[in-house]
DNA sequence: ATGATTTCTTTACAAAAGTTAATAACCCTG
DNA sequence: CAGGGTTATTAACTTTTGTAAAGAAATCAT
């Protein structure tokens, strides 16, 4: 159960089977539904999910429609950072999209985490280094490249997730309408 | 000379006179001047720069004009950062927007500071985490918000920087053209 | 299984922003 | 203080994307 967390963990330091013991005490094993609401935005984000098995979607609320803001899979951490890491109200929501296994850990467990297990805040300033790099990457592509480009980056590196997830949902993370999506998949089919 | 620097990340752990004078003989102070390139796109950003005085403007280029992804101000550290964290060459540029002056640290005496003194960990996580919720807050607005009201959110929350910074770099950050700032200006004199 | 959503595409039209270019005002800088 | 560059505005035109609506296909739930 706890395989994958460290695997992954196991990337930014080492731990000792104690230090095992001690983490695993402090997340808890949770199964979820699909379409489950884990964190709904103006609500405080409580916890920190790592994905064992399903897809996570990160979204905002504007008018009656949503924007995906991010698409968590497998053997990754997950949550409104903002809000958690602030522990304030986010306008971010957090839903599965398929039937998911979630390890949890709440915010307070894992200050007292940091301290019981220093090791730990070198994983979680990676953690947190590596969402910024990772926010950088998608806030560039908004930037520098054309919806066509975006999605034809996340068509040749997210492939999969095309049969996982809805067009429409991948649509407005690329920042566009489902309209301008189906396009733009013309354009391209037509050979240009 | 270091006093703005120990106001800062007195805000996220306290340090003994001991502590600041092992984190003080890390840092170098320099000066440069206006219009000065402290790293360019392509290279790793080897440093990080704590802003004494002065405005930093990090950019993207794309083909022949540039596009501001943020300013920095007085008292805040600045780099490159995703080169900087993953020391990798990265797409990024920043230059200084006045003549500035800096205390800068190398990555690799980074890294040695945080063994030497390991509250500087918590610091760096800290101020990991602020960033990223920065980002975040900056994307929110890209995403919820339209031009107008990025303009206006700019307008109220850092009205300074007007007198500081050319518009057609603040156009680039709100994500528009100078021309359609112009008239999203002149739209909003004319009283709506 | 079948009726009801949800999802995706397409069309026609409207709105917003980009592009190019011309002009005027403002600084630097020598 | 003169001239070259930068900066800001405006206009005309083009391109892109959004909006609304309708229909077809796929999926879901009872």
């Amino acid at each position: 159960m706890f395989t994958s967390l460290f695997h992954y963990i196991s990337r930014f330091n080492t731990f000792t089977s104690e230090d095992r013991q001690i983490i695993e005490s402090y997340f808890t094993f949770r199964q979820v539904p699909k379409k489950f609401n884990l964190i709904k935005k103006g609500k405080i984000a409580r916890e920190l999910f790592f994905i064992n098995k399903g897809l996570l979607r990160l979204y905002y609320t504007k008018d009656t429609d949503d924007i995906t803001a991010f698409i968590f899979r497998e053997h990754l951490f997950a949550s409104c950072y903002e809000s958690f890491l602030r522990q304030a109200p986010g306008n971010q929501s957090l839903d599965t999209l398929e039937d998911a296994e979630l390890l949890v850990i709440s915010y307070d467990d894992l200050q007292t985490l940091y301290k019981k297990v220093p090791k730990m805040e070198t994983v979680a300033r990676k953690i947190a280094e590596q969402r910024f790099i990772n926010a950088q990457l998608i806030f560039s592509s908004y930037i520098l490249d054309s919806p066509e480009e975006r999605w034809q980056k996340f068509e040749a590196t997210q492939s999969d997730l095309l049969l996982r997830v809805p067009h429409h949902m991948i649509a407005s993370f690329l920042g566009i309408t489902p309209v301008s999506l189906s396009r733009i998949r013309k354009r391209l089919m037509d050979g240009k």
